[in-house]
DNA sequence: TATTAGAATGACACCGCTGTCAATGCACGA
DNA sequence: TCGTGCATTGACAGCGGTGTCATTCTAATA
């Protein structure tokens, strides 16, 4: 019995009798044998391991959703994962320095990291597999996988629309994510279906996290005209929006309806609790893990833009508008 | 030039002259060399890389303190850290399966996982470097890095006894981390210093998860005699009981104090803002990767348990008891 | 100036696998 | 029975570093 055919083994080659195999497979289980990954490497040109790169800061609960897809897929693969926090607005050398240090087969590249177009280039022209999670635009020489954001917050408003509502304010993410546009234009568009103006003064900037959703929230407050309803871009701003509500005295949801998007842990810990979009992010990032890998073994040669749908979850803090 | 001086130099290694470091140095950086960690590793027997092992479910914000504190250390040091997520109760045997395929040379272990004794004693047996985070109790025989949740607690009980309360819930964490005790303990300890009697029916379980902190909520409203506050040993079954206290109609914080313990942003999500301890996760998280390096280098011979101090932080989710 | 200890450098054999290609085994048709 | 072609197995040379030990310098000492 050769090294050589256990090798094999190891690596579901073909043309080996299943004799042999089940052979060495209860030798391996005996001896508790695990292959080296540092010898598997050097001679394979190899890590079999992928990098999952975020930036910090980033609403964690989210990172965690994606970190479980991913990882599920990598285990169930034989890869592993290495979860990568980089700076804010990292440069595209910082990217190219981690995949050189650590040697990894691949990278997914969540938002908005994926959405900065030198360090897809770099990446392309190292010939670095990856693929983005939730890019702003769908570039055809990559991969990426996403949900489908413009749908999502389309039914958000709609649903406010259902209730009576018509002054809906929405604080905006982070400008620098792609999905910020396009929760965004889902917004507007639904509006205008409806035939209701879009008033400037109601579309706030925000940054996805609690505190920016607070003071947006309190600017919208200050309004001669006040919003009857608003939409966070996610989760935590609704939550900093809840807060600054109590902050101004105001009563949920008859004074006010709330409603976030993601479906965080977050919009259960809220009172009331949020109504949001329900985005599949672990599936999301499952499928992600999956065209990577098919990607680095050549199992696939075309690129995809995949978009997974929303689910909007009513909850008690968007209500019908009260007349009076 | 010979590459054994080139390896000399990348691995600061004494007995190299000066300008001949400075000349290697030079042409790594001209080159971009960056060394192949699967040869290191294979030449060498180690993979600079060390391992994160924590239970999923888990209150992320937690781990990603520890993530920071953690990765901050093993990147000045070029570490690299590798997360990973394990089920509830890990069987040692899986947690030996991860050093074996991964080849990590130490593990940090946070809470429960580093309680449990079967797990402790096969790492010892293999000779695998590791550290403890914030374990129930201290071996002399492991290194470990925690909070005095004891000191804490009690502090936070104090708080709550010189507001005048008397009647003061306490919500257990999982009875699995060694921190669930040390809570309970300093805040009983309190009370007796105060000479108030400890009511058995005022300390109920939880989970450390917002849900469990609900329904004990739940349950203490239930009784005949309420409590004038809860403290709840996490900020997370703390904001459960704030929602329970919504829920059940109760105002807060005149009706009811709520206090939390960790800190965690989640503290500043809730209304009113939650009264808490706060442990300066991070800064645990880098001594025990300081510590756990310094082991797997050989530069320290015996264990030890490290203790941070927390700090008491008053927000509003707790008052004056007001009589009447 | 010769001697010599210790600093600096290099030669070389691996580390444990995979890629390549040659060798062997086997079933089938002529 | 022999030859043919494919399935199966093995031999061997690396992959890119590190450990070990020999060799060469260097500078201080006699």
């Amino acid at each position: 019995m050769s090294i050589k055919t256990v090798s094999r083994v190891v690596n579901r080659e073909a043309n080996v009798r299943p004799e042999t195999r089940a052979r060495v497979e209860r030798a391996i289980r005996e001896l508790d044998f695990e292959p080296n990954p540092a010898a598997r490497g050097l001679a394979g040109r190899r890590t079999f391991s992928i990098g999952l790169l975020y930036e910090i800061p980033h609403e964690f609960s989210y990172i965690q959703q994606l970190l479980e897809g991913v990882f599920a897929v990598c285990e169930s693969h034989g890869y592993t994962l290495l979860l990568r926090p980089v700076s804010e607005e990292p440069a595209a050398v910082d990217i190219v320095r981690f995949i050189a240090q650590t040697r990894v087969d691949g990278v997914v590249l969540t938002a908005p990291i994926g959405d900065r177009r030198e360090i897809t280039d770099a990446l392309g022209a190292r010939n670095t597999p990856f693929v983005q999670i939730s890019p702003g635009i769908t570039d055809a020489r990559w991969t990426s996988v996403g949900p489908d954001d413009f749908a999502g917050s389309r039914a958000l408003t709609e649903h406010l629309l259902g209730l009576g509502h018509k002054r809906i304010a929405f604080i905006k993410g982070d400008p620098r994510h792609g999905a910020t546009e396009q929760r965004l234009s889902g917004h507007t568009q639904s509006l205008r279906d409806h035939e209701i103006d879009v008033d400037p003064a109601l579309i706030v900037p925000g940054r996805f996290d609690f505190e920016s959703g607070k003071s947006a929230a309190h600017r919208l407050f200050a309004l001669q005209e006040r919003p009857t309803a608003i939409i966070a871009s996610n989760d935590d701003m609704a939550a900093g929006a809840i807060v600054a509500a109590r902050e101004a005295g105001i009563a949920l949801p008859d004074g006010l309806s709330v409603a976030g998007f993601d479906d965080s842990p977050t919009a259960l810990h809220t009172w009331p609790p949020l109504t949001t979009v329900r985005q599949p992010t672990a599936d999301i990032a499952s499928l992600a893990a999956v065209l990577l890998l098919e990607w680095i073994r050549g199992e696939r040669q075309s690129h995809t833009r995949k978009t997974f749908d929303c689910r909007l979850i009513v909850r008690q803090s968007t209500a019908a508008l009260t007349t009076g």
